[in-house]
DNA sequence: AGTCACCTGATT
DNA sequence: AATCAGGTGACT
């Protein structure tokens, strides 16, 4: 599931899961899940913030713990810890008979603890948020002098905005017109710029679907979060101009794109 | 920039 | 049986 929309979202339920009880336990699928489980019992969640697509829980006594849901994961609390689906990889149990537990069909999502100290190196990659006064249109067009990636590669790179992945990075791409095989660093001052207005306008098109999603359960069906307008639709009429959407192979996944619109 | 590895499940 | 999947880190 997980873009930043989405994780933004599940921080926010995540947030409504407070006031939090003591850690009194851990536990996890296999050891590659998660790394220092055993320094949460005895602290406490004290709050819950997102950097790009990472969930940072920060603890008592100034630890805090990464969560990567990577492809499939979702973080979430169970009422009950003893009452864990199969697909729970880990969880940290709380002292009130809730769980926090990270579900993840797929198995690659990560967990691991850290001294607070260690928060800076830790996402020292990662570029600006997308929603703050760092993200600006001169920064996005800066970025795109430095590389000679093609755009879609450029801005799936965590480094040039945090947040973005293949489907929002495609959609974007789209509302601004751009081919994604072009060299980012050949796009004009002005498209970069549309470019920075259409991530925003995306992102934020999505959370307003995600939240709604959460809200009523139902109301969405699977993979109608979104209104997409390229992302999975190979063959189907672009919906601006009618031309065939287009999927290609880029950096070892699928892109989508109107060869009519985006140039 | 491409390929594999990490994992499992759905789909062709 | 083969391919694909909203991610990313370690290779080459």
């Amino acid at each position: 599931m997980p873009e930043l929309p989405e994780v933004q979202a599940v921080a926010e339920r995540l947030r409504a899961a407070a006031p939090w009880a003591r850690i009194t336990g851990f536990g996890q699928f296999r050891p590659s899940t998660m790394n220092g489980g055993v320094h949460a019992p005895g602290r406490r969640i004290e709050s819950i913030d997102r950097r790009g697509k990472n969930l940072i829980l920060r603890l008592s006594g100034g630890w805090f713990a990464r969560v990567h849901l990577k492809m499939t994961g979702d973080l979430r609390v169970l009422p009950d810890a003893r009452l864990r689906p199969q697909t729970v990889r880990a969880w940290f149990s709380l002292d009130d008979g809730r769980a926090v537990v990270l579900d993840d069909p797929r198995a690659l999502g990560r967990i691991s603890l850290h001294p607070e100290h260690e928060e800076p190196e830790l996402f020292q990659d990662l570029g600006p948020e997308p929603f703050s006064p760092e993200f600006t249109p001169a920064a996005l067009y800066a970025s795109s002098r430095r590389t000679a990636r093609p755009a879609k590669i450029w801005l799936m790179d965590q480094s040039t905005v945090a947040g973005l992945g293949n489907i929002y990075a495609a959609e974007a791409l789209f509302e601004a017109g751009i081919d994604p095989r072009r060299p980012a660093a050949r796009l004009s001052r002005r498209r970069v710029e549309r470019l920075h207005a259409a991530i925003l306008r995306v992102l934020e098109t999505a959370l307003a679907s995600v939240r709604a999603a959460y809200e009523r359960p139902g109301a969405f069906s699977e993979g109608e979060f979104y209104p997409v307008a390229v992302y999975g639709r190979e063959g189907q009429p672009c919906r601006r101009c009618g031309a065939a959407v287009r999927r290609i192979p880029q950096g070892g996944r699928s892109t989508y794109y109107c060869p009519k619109c985006q140039k």
